[in-house]
RNA sequence: GCCCGGGUGGUGGAAUGGUAUACACGAGGGACUUAAAAUCCCUUGCCGUAAGGCUUGCGGGUUCGACUCCCGCCCCGGGUACCA
């Protein structure tokens, strides 16, 4: 009987799914291994070469650990929201759901005709409403727990899908998926707050067993480093001076925390200062402090007025009763009502809680107010609430401490004293800060209190700059451009002397704080700048010293020193500089990281609604759970026009109010595609749970994914998200570790057979259903693993198929051959051979070898043919290992070959097989005699024979003989079992 | 620029300090056949008639011995982009 692979693949396919012999269940008896496919994103032009790559991979594997007892979860579903879908849609006018719907089956048709061992009772639909309800209830679970966010922020915008792109979504300033230039627009979006799980993103790293260049690529995208927030004083002609009130809190003094520092930076500043010690801290009572500050303090129009927690009241209060405007008021951890998030405190009958704010607004000139973000004391909502009630302008900020209660508030400073912050990773060369940059984007340009005398010119480079895209950026390589800020500079805090505020765009407004200081002479990018534009380069770190000079270079010295010109501390180590210069210039020392929080909102249609309502009244409202899922309308005219497309639907979009009823509106964003892929892995546990998102035994027995596999493209973007979903949700509790996927492997790219990436365009696209039509599933998986080691990327070789075929042919053959004759034979050189492909396959899956597992079992059948050959018997024990040895890579001619063995049993679960190290031993070996390392002969001996023996039998040998003649032997080393190296001369 | 990979026959690749080129494709030759296909066998790194010499991107080094370890360089692929 022939070979036809047509006949058996679907003869077990439909076996394996009448027989449902994959499904599986929880089982406490067994180990559980869950073994992970990234999911695929089901595109119109059906399955890729690519993907039954790592498919198989997982397969095989999957199958392995079944065969080792294990309860395999091997899962496959869809990722199917997202851009090609709609653009379709937009082109051809098919609704998304429909195409999408048609592709998962078209998919699925494709994916099971390669005879994975997929539970496809588990099938996922990220697009479904079970699982997008699942994803909303996600986004409404990190929202509680203040880890999504929403703020207008500058984003990249795509013109051409007319849509917002993460950053990660933008190469070299295009749209990764059309290609057209991105451009920045400003609007209010979602985020979710990656960056609180940044060091714990970087440090679990360590635990993982992923690739290297992964976990690296993902350190990379963190980028922490560490270094100081430094404060430069603004001065100039117009830069006002201002005569400083600064009221301290509740049983505070103007001897605690931040207050002395505080004092002292803006006294540096040429300010005066005063910080009334408030009478009675620790029983505070209004009348008594506020009288006391209008009678010890002077208030006139050049006075700020200054409250930390009570002391902002008391500001307040102070504020009501002046008969003059002032300068400013700033307040921060300020409250206007009585309550607190730990305790509550006596206030009550000391103090009334009501203010004349119209009064307070017209006496208090510019309102600042600041808000610590965790502060522990203060309601989140006391800061909007003063807002509202006096306006001016409300800023958000981590302080150094809980409730600004740190040594040093540099956040506040930077409110009280015109300043610009900046963050450094080399404090140590502070005295080498000729001049400073800021991004064009920062802040201070705009403000017109300042006094910038140019204000044209400037302006002039910053809209030159918001004109150039990304890529022109680019295309203008480093060359540095910039403008000076006239009538404005900087103090440096260490050496005391005014330097230049310039703003370039070679500082970008994104990283730190938008701001540099700038040392040329030990940083090549400030050193490139300064030449250009002649400014003043002082070298501060030596290399060599004492030397009695050090002279500028040509380019920037970054590497460690000795502190010259830097005052006081001049002769340290530059490393032992950092910190002490940090001190002495009032700075704190800060990490930094690159990573950014994830922005998810998308002006899309095809995508999950984020589950939010806006109310006039009661502002941004969380849609109740049980209001789950919001449903994506079907009637929607997607078409882009800039606006979400959800906008133009009045059903979906006006809503009553959750919480109070009246008329509201739905956000019509919807959300990123990555965060239904950040947490399907876990829906896997429970695909039909109707009831919540996964449930907690099952999450319990089956997580975390105990291998993942799929492509290196993921290395920073799915991966850190679906790893950051995991840390947020067991934070609250709904999971007990850290991490999803334990190990991480990563297929190589399948490149065309002209060496290139495969696509459309170069017409170098493989279709694997042609493939599977023509030589069968089992050859396109042998083949596929045969390519070359898994994770390299490799060229398609049509031509190179045949080889796999016909090595399925000739074990079929050999099968044919002894079907009638099988009986139990001896044989010494098939035993040997036997054991030695068990070992060498069995080690080749675990350790993802699987091109040299197929060679191994090549070789075994070439054994097996020729044993034939000579007309002898293979015995059948040998002929069934070597079936289980087949199986997981070629599944329906194993199970095919299996039955034709009379077996009757499943293979799937039939034990793995194994071997004896006994019969892997050899009483003979091959000794090769070198001389001077040159292979010269070989000879078989015994692995009884002694170093002397074989030195013996080596010099002996009438070849070696030959080549020794005339010369003399210096020495000779012996490898025993292996070799004999004669060094002469 | 920086950070990862990688460079071995005509081709995909094997070998992680000890016989470089396993396994497969391709090529050449042979057997079987009326013939072809299929199958089976042999040959196949390069130079050389041969003895022999040379050979893992290039140049050095360590070692009795290096594809493998170290230093410098070249080339190819991927990621990243003025990150202070």
């Amino acid at each position: 009987m022939k070979y036809d692979h047509k006949k058996i693949e679907k003869k077990w396919q439909g076996y394996w799914e009448k027989n449902r012999t994959f499904e599986v269940d929880e089982d406490s008896d067994k180990k559980k291994y869950y073994c992970l496919d990234m999911f695929p994103y089901p595109s119109g032009d059906g399955l890729h070469v690519g993907h039954p790559e790592g498919y198989t991979a997982t397969d095989i594997f999957s199958r392995y650990l079944r065969m080792h007892g294990y309860n395999v979860l091997h899962p496959m579903g869809w990722d199917a929201f997202g851009l090609p879908a709609e653009n379709f849609a937009i082109k051809k006018s098919v609704h998304p759901s429909t195409t999408t719907k048609k592709n998962i089956d078209h998919f699925r048709t494709q994916i099971k005709s390669l005879g994975f061992s997929y539970d496809w009772n588990r099938e996922v639909n990220t697009a479904s409403e079970e699982y997008y309800k699942w994803t909303q209830w996600l986004f409404l679970e990190l929202y509680t727990h203040g880890l999504a966010y929403k703020k207008k922020a500058p984003v990249n915008w795509c013109p051409s899908c007319q849509t917002v792109l993460a950053n990660e979504q933008v190469e070299n300033g295009v749209c990764e998926r059309c290609e057209h230039t991105v451009v920045q627009k400003e609007l209010e979006q979602w985020f979710f707050k990656v960056t609180q799980y940044a060091e714990q993103l970087l440090n679990d790293l360590d635990s993982l067993d992923w690739p290297d260049p992964i976990k690296n690529a993902q350190r990379n995208w963190i980028g922490k480093s560490e270094g100081s927030l430094l404060q430069f004083p603004l001065v100039g002609k117009n830069v006002p001076t201002y005569r400083y009130v600064l009221l301290h809190g509740y049983d505070g003094s103007p001897d605690g925390i931040f207050f002395p520092w505080l004092k002292k930076e803006l006294e540096k500043r040429g300010s005066s200062v005063t910080v009334p010690k408030l009478p009675h801290s620790d029983t505070p009572q209004e009348q008594e402090q506020v009288d006391y500050v209008l009678k010890h303090c002077k208030f006139d129009q050049c006075t700020i007025l200054f409250g930390h927690s009570l002391g902002a009241v008391i500001a307040l209060k102070v504020a009501e009763k002046l008969s003059s405007p002032i300068a400013g008021l700033v307040l921060a951890g300020g409250f206007i009502e009585n309550n607190f998030r730990d305790q509550p405190r006596p206030f009550d009958s000391t103090f009334s809680w009501k203010f004349d704010f119209e009064k307070i607004t017209r006496n208090a000139g510019n309102i600042k107010i600041i808000s610590e973000q965790n502060d522990y004391a203060i309601p989140r909502e006391q800061g909007r609430k003063i807002q509202a009630a006096l306006g001016g302008s409300l800023t958000e900020v981590a302080g150094e401490e809980s409730h600004f209660i740190g040594e040093k508030e540099p956040a506040l400073l930077a409110h009280l004293a015109p300043t610009i912050s900046v963050f450094t990773t080399r404090p140590d060369t502070l005295f080498g800060a000729t001049y400073m940059v800021i991004a064009p984007e920062h802040p201070l340009i705009m403000d017109k209190k300042l006094g910038i005398e140019n204000h044209a010119e400037v302006s002039a480079y910053v809209s030159n700059t918001k004109k150039k895209s990304e890529r022109e950026r680019l295309h203008l390589q480093k060359e540095k451009t910039g403008v000076e800020l006239k009538g404005v500079r900087a103090v440096n805090p260490a050496t005391g002397k005014e330097i230049p505020i310039w703003i370039a765009d070679y500082c970008v407004a994104s990283y730190g704080t938008g701001a540099i200081m700038a040392v040329p002479a030990h940083d090549q990018r400030d050193f490139e700048f300064a030449k250009k534009f002649g400014l003043p380069i002082t070298m501060v770190i030596c290399p060599h010293y004492p030397a009695p000079t050090c002279p500028v270079r040509d380019e920037a010295y970054i590497g460690p020193g000795h502190l010259v010109e830097s005052g006081q501390f001049t002769g340290m180590a530059s490393t032992e500089a950092t910190h002490e210069i940090t001190n002495f210039a009032g700075g704190v020392t800060k990490i930094n990281y690159k990573i950014r929080d994830w922005l998810i909102s998308r002006q899309r249609y095809w995508g999950a609604p984020i589950p939010i309502i806006y109310c006039e009244a009661c502002g941004e409202v969380p849609v109740p759970q049980i209001d789950l899922p919001v449903f994506l309308p079907t009637d929607v005219d997607f078409r882009p026009t800039g606006e979400s497309p959800l906008t133009r639907s009045a059903s979906f979009h006006d809503v009553k109010c959750p919480s109070c009823g009246a008329h509201a509106r739905r956000e019509s964003d919807t959300m990123d595609t990555f965060v239904c892929s950040s947490w399907y892995f876990l829906r896997y546990s429970s695909a039909h749970s109707a009831n919540a998102p996964f449930e907690k035994e099952k999450i319990e027995y089956w997580l975390p994914v105990d291998m993942y596999v799929g492509g290196a493209e993921h290395a920073v973007l799915h991966l850190l998200y679906a790893r950051f979903i995991t840390k947020a949700l067991r934070d609250m509790g709904y999971l007990n570790f850290s991490e999803p996927f334990s190990r991480l492997r990563n297929q190589g790219l399948i490149l065309g057979e002209d060496g290139e990436k495969m696509s459309k365009s170069r017409g170098n696209v493989i279709n694997p259903d042609e493939i599977i039509e023509l030589y069968g599933a089992d050859t396109m998986r042998l083949y596929e693993m045969f390519m070359g080691p898994f994770e390299d990327a490799k060229p398609w070789s049509t031509k190179s198929i045949i080889g796999i075929r016909r090595f399925l042919e000739k074990v079929w053959r050999v099968y044919e051959c002894q079907r009638d004759r099988i009986k139990w034979t001896e044989s010494k050189i098939l035993e040997k051979m036997i054991h030695k492909t068990v070992k060498k396959v069995t080690e080749d899956i675990v350790t993802f070898k699987f091109n040299t597992a197929i060679s191994a079992l090549m070789i075994c059948t070439h054994a097996l043919t020729d044993t034939h050959a000579k007309g002898e018997k293979i015995p059948i024990s040998y002929l069934e290992k070597f079936i289980l040895l087949l199986s997981p890579f070629a599944p329906h001619m194993a199970e095919e070959l299996w039955q034709g063995l009379g077996k009757t049993d499943a293979l799937a679960f039939h034990p793995w097989p194994t071997y004896d190290p006994t019969f892997l031993e050899e009483e003979m070996y091959k000794l090769i005699i070198q001389i001077n390392g040159k292979v010269r002969d070989s000879i078989e001996i015994s692995k009884e024979t002694t170093e002397d023996e074989i030195k013996k039998i080596a010099l002996g040998r009438e070849t070696t003989q030959k080549w020794l003649e005339g010369k003399t032997i210096s020495h000779v080393i012996v490898i025993p079992n292996r070799l004999i190296n004669i060094v002469v001369e």
